[in-house]
DNA sequence: CACGTTTATGCAACTAGTTGCACAAGCGGC
DNA sequence: GCCGCTTGTGCAACTAGTTGCATAAACGTG
């Protein structure tokens, strides 16, 4: 539903092919809308053959057969509409919450091993958030562009800082081995 | 991938019917796992072709026609199982975030109404959780089961914070309405 | 110059979840 | 006793996303 408008996003943001685009969505906006190469060219078709984008026609020869596309009105028409549309916020849906709860009726065995390993993970994306912070958003510059995206930042890092936290607090308290928290 | 097991689990905390488990769902385990009846009653009658589960012969009569399920071992077993198998977080995907990220491109016309809204959303679910809490989880209760199925609430509690902090904070710092962080 | 590797594009099939609808039985009232 | 409402169960079709594979050009190296 949303990934079209992803891909609007980033050919606005700078017209690409569909590996650059796939690049791009692997360290920027995928953070929070990710997508695979195949998903990507998929839709550049789909978004090509309604009319939203088109195939720049200047750099054809090069490597490969490399096509980049560009955003056309119609394009940037639709994003805006769809930006401005009200959506309601997608409930949550988490395994290892799931799997917690589950732990409660059938025993916690071999869940805290991965507990730790999500909160390596987690730790690892605060950190490479921070990093896109100090790199991208200097106080200095402060356009509405780059502070609309700076909130955006913000809440990766808040986010990933909340899980840092509640695994930390998880396994803090987690059962003993002896005691794997299991009814029956 | 998830919804058996998240049914798995419902069963085992109370043998129930179609019906009830949409209930359950509704103010419980789809607090981080959502389903709808629909997909319910599919995944119910695999559960029950796979031998997972079985329908309670007893109370047959009632009215409809409902059939309650309980968790046979080999259920039980599988939930153990997945329980404890490593599984990657799955990447964030929002559509708030992407759409906060596209108006800055094409402006923010439309949003903030709707960030009010989520706002709003945030503060009601949360107020659900901490009422939730507040009932289930006095400090005198303290098994193991308890304090696993209450570390599950404080992160859905916590997050809800998260994101009524976060939103405040978007809404606080929003450009004027004659500034629109439009670009081209 | 042949052979494996990387770059780049893309199709097809599968899986999970959503939406829309169907149907049957009891219930409540006029 | 019929009519509309609610309860309870369920199928079918659709949508979105994932996985696995196919293809082809260029590159690089022995």
């Amino acid at each position: 539903m949303s990934l079209p408008h992803a891909i609007l996003t980033a050919l606005l943001e700078k017209p690409s092919s569909g590996l650059e685009l796939t690049r791009r969505f692997d360290k920027s906006i995928g953070y929070f809308w990710s997508a695979t190469h195949q998903q990507i060219y998929r839709e550049l078709g789909k978004l090509e053959g309604e009319g939203l984008i088109r195939a720049l026609p200047s750099e054809q020869p090069a490597r490969g057969q490399r096509k980049s596309y560009e955003v056309l009105p119609a394009g940037r028409a639709e994003l805006a509409r769809w930006t401005a549309v009200a959506q309601d916020p997608k409930p949550l849906r988490d395994t290892l919450l799931l799997r917690l709860r589950a732990s409660a009726v059938v025993g916690t065995a071999g869940l805290e091993a991965d507990l730790r390993r999500h909160l390596e993970l987690h730790r690892r994306q605060l950190a490479e958030y921070q990093q896109i912070e100090r790199r991208d958003f200097p106080p200095e510059r402060d356009t509405p562009q780059d502070r609309l995206r700076h909130l955006v930042l913000r809440a990766g890092i808040d986010l990933e800082t909340f899980w840092t936290q509640w695994l930390s607090h998880a396994l803090a308290e987690f059962p003993e081995p002896s005691d794997d928290g299991r009814t029956g």
